[in-house]
DNA sequence: TCGCCGATGTTCT
DNA sequence: GAACATCGGCGAT
């Protein structure tokens, strides 16, 4: 018999974290994302909201190649990429698949459960329900800046864990991606099904 | 509740 | 010059 050929993704361990292996396609760590605990400098809760980018998808910033500004894509997976949307928002996405072939997940919305009172303050918002509802929204509730593009999630100030209840069941959405007008045919948005949290309601299919 | 619009950095035509 | 992985405010329904 032959030596398998096939890496698996579990023989590169920096890139799993929080039991996700981050080397795996966008489309499965998107879905995987989805209930889990993200923390940036202990503030944050959980992620309710995400959608899957892929360098073969048109609505990809990493399908025309490397850049200055989607540098980070192209690097190791389970690291942050950061970008200014509409010049105005910073949004933030987990780098996955291999080195070189660029793919990420966009954090979409998340239910806010730590550090209520600064993320309250950071958006001069009481609401908790459109703390976190949106890309933009995020990254002002988490204080995202340029400064964290390129860091390991693995490392201050990113904290990722698994969920408090492993054996939770989580009901998974899948849907169209929001707000782009290449690809929107691929149904790459997932959520947590019910959740208030999400920035915009599924559409029943 | 809906839709238009302005703000504005990076990339592409 | 136009498009864009957005958001909040405003006026019209």
């Amino acid at each position: 018999m032959t030596r398998r050929k096939h890496v698996r993704a579990s023989e590169n361990p920096q890139a799993v974290i929080a039991g996700i292996d981050f080397s795996a396609d966008a489309v499965v760590v998107a879905r995987a994302l989805i209930g889990r605990c993200l923390l940036v400098d202990g503030v944050g809760g959980l992620i309710v909201e995400t959608e899957a980018y892929d360098q073969s998808d048109a609505a990809s910033h990493c399908h025309r190649g490397k850049t200055a500004r989607n540098a980070s894509l192209f690097g190791p997976p389970g690291h942050v990429y950061v970008y200014r949307s509409y010049g105005l928002h910073w949004c933030l996405n987990f780098v996955c698949r291999e080195e070189r072939h660029g793919a990420g997940v966009l954090i979409r919305a998340m239910e806010p459960t730590h550090g209520l009172q600064t993320m309250q303050e950071r958006r001069a918002l009481e609401n908790p329900r459109l703390l976190c509802a949106g890309p933009g929204r995020v990254g002002q509730a988490l204080a995202i800046t340029h400064a964290y593009d390129g860091r390991s999630l693995n490392r201050p100030p990113f904290v990722l864990t698994s969920s408090s209840e492993p054996d939770l069941k989580l009901e998974l959405q899948a849907g169209s991606r929001i707000g782009i007008s290449k690809a929107i045919e691929l149904p790459w948005r997932f959520g947590l099904a019910g959740s208030p949290y999400l920035s915009k309601p599924f559409r029943n299919s």
